[in-house]
DNA sequence: GATGAATGAGATTTCATTCAT
DNA sequence: AATGAATGAAATCTCATTCAT
């Protein structure tokens, strides 16, 4: 079979998977009705993804490669403006991402779990046979970073044209941007579907409270005093 | 058997349960090996924990009694401090929490992750049937909000005593600071056991840049103008 | 389970094997319907026969077994008569087991097909794996040989008691009196279960042929005057 | 395709299998494999042969007709000899024929036990629907008969030219040719490749003991007469 | 309550066989 | 006809869970 026409099938079922996965959640779904929703075989399902977990990952691997391709687009739109602006975009881009795309975000977070404990390529204990084999987990360790690193690359940008006034090294700011990203989207995850208030309060303001946050923390100088001082006030 | 003699046998096999969890993770870990570790037989284990999911959800169940024994105890630690000093000690005493007990905060968050769907009571889909019918998630359910609402209570009693200046929701105030401070837990499980750096930058200072961050922001009316002016500038 | 037990449960089990395989043969008999007509579970049947093979070969073993019992009931018998009615006897009770049994017969003449290429113990190339893990297959290659020793053993009894004339090696005589038996079971075979006689000619009159043939030529000299002669004239 | 390049085609297919088989046994060889070593594709040897089932037969059609192709020669060579030694020359044949050709003489039995079952024509459950379709399964069972009537004619002449003595049915003499010779065959095959003696007799003095025995039953009266008194002595 | 055996559900594998191109 | 992909049936395995003693 042409590489393109596997690829496509490749595609419909992971597809079939994620309305699956959704439904019913992983664990609960059956190899047996995957193949059923992708309109093909047991064995042949088993041809295209060699476990279960394997076409967990190959979900997983999707969800960031899709998450990657919006920060490209994100970047690409805003190559003219300062970077941090494109910075902010890109981080509000990433929980949009994640709440548009619940069975996604879910995939990514449990990945970033998951591999802590091989953070240092050492302990692989906790990982099945099943996962060390997949094609997806290799693929999914060359690109994990990229969206920090694309992320560091724009404040860096914005270190350069001035739009981020501190100096402060641009992989410490990353790392706040997705903390706070990452902590949103958490408790978003955790108050449904439903744009229902967690706690009676709205959550799309906290987003926005979060994304002015680290715009003003970028564009002056307190996170840079404040790491210097250690001290706000 | 007395039920304190039950209680002990209980707290022993969860302490079985959590060593064999932490070395092959949830999914590897059968209920033979766990019975084994504790020195019992997989029946025995059955008469105490009904499923391996019970026996999961008695583990979260622990985490969350842990993490709410410590708020109390920070809290009665702070009870003449101001308001604002204790709630960052909150905070912070959940981070901490985290770091130390890698576990703790991974079932901890799983257990957020899952209610989600349940959030607003409606989709139980998605939850086993042994979920549904474990005790340890009926007791959950009655104190899942609890970290939480210490964290506001004291946060408010910062605004009664003039420690938080800022006349916002306690509640949100409450959000953003648990937004903060679970993104700085999942990234710290993402960067695996060692203290290692992760991307070259020591997230021991990303906990105290976000602390400080925190009480800064409840210190002054800077959140407050950025919420009702939508801006921060 | 004490052995006792289990040794009744798997003797049960294969009883029904061999009441399913009777019926459909060995390549159409289903493990699941195996373990159907033994009334358990296919886990439960594999918790006993680690495979198909496996089952298959532990109906040859106690067809062996049985076979070898008969051989030594026959001899007990015939331990006060001259060596010669014994040996008579001993291969009559062979012919007969074969003919009473069909499955036995039938498994007995596969597995001496099949050991052909084992015989040096070199060339495995054609056993399964299955067949090489099989504990019933280190068995039977325990007690393989013990029909023909018993055989044998009262051929030789037969020359100490003048009843077999000829000095001969009793070896060789044996071969030859198994020999013309396989042949007239492999005959029987071949002609179906009904007595319905082959070309016409009633087998049974073979068998008392091939006895009386046999006992004549064990109790004369012709046998050794032929070898000695390679002449029978 | 013409036929003739068909038949040819054919013919290298099976000897193709013929290798497979022999090195493997029929049930470890895959179709796959079989196609390889043949040099074509699965695909195309299915449509050469429609099952396994099929191109098994094809062989044991192949092995019978050489079989019969060797009788035909050896009774033209004894065509002026008397009938007596004619007989005893196609016995002879059979034998050779199954120790120089041991795939042959393995299918060539394994069919005369299938067969079995269905002799009377009645109960074919434990045929394969494969084999029944198959085309020479049909063929097999034009010809299965012409081996041992080939023999029995020889001794039939043999009795006419009067060097077969005894007026005992032809066909009992042949059963009894065959039953001697079959055994043989069989202990042949367990004994395996090497002319390793078996239990430490020589096989060979055992088929010349068989020939010559034949032989003599069948050139004086002994054998009527044991038929006729059931008695030897 | 403890023990060993059994169950049930589903994952995974292996092939013969068939389809579509 | 040839090829690569797919099917279907059954074997085998792994475990959580339950039974029987």
């Amino acid at each position: 079979m042409k590489d393109s026409k596997r690829a496509i099938k490749e595609a419909n079922i992971i597809e079939a998977a994620e309305r699956v996965f959704a439904v019913v959640g992983f664990k609960n779904a059956k190899m047996e009705d995957i193949a059923a929703e992708a309109g093909i075989t047991k064995v042949t399902l088993y041809s295209y993804f060699q476990s279960k977990e394997n076409l967990y990952l190959a979900i997983t691997y999707k969800s960031l490669q899709l998450l990657i391709d919006e920060f490209y687009r994100v970047i690409e739109k805003n190559k003219t403006a300062p970077g941090l602006d494109s910075s902010i975009a890109v981080l509000e881009s990433f929980m949009n991402f994640c709440e548009d795309n619940y069975l996604y975000s879910e995939v990514l977070l449990d990945y970033f779990a998951m591999i802590r404990s091989t953070s240092g390529g050492m302990d692989e204990t906790k990982l099945t046979e099943a996962t060390k084999e997949s094609i997806y987990y290799m693929k999914l360790q060359g690109i994990q970073n990229l969206p920090f690193k694309l992320t560091a690359r724009e404040i860096e940008r914005g270190q350069k044209d001035g739009s981020v006034l501190n100096r402060i090294d641009p992989m410490f700011q990353t790392l706040f941007g997705w903390s706070m990203s990452i902590g949103y989207v958490k408790l978003i995850a955790a108050s449904g579907e439903s744009p229902a208030p967690l706690f009676n309060v709205g959550l799309t303001n906290l987003k926005d409270f979060n994304l002015n946050l680290a715009s003003h923390l970028l564009s002056n100088n307190m996170m840079q005093d404040q790491l210097e001082n250690n001290n706000l006030s």
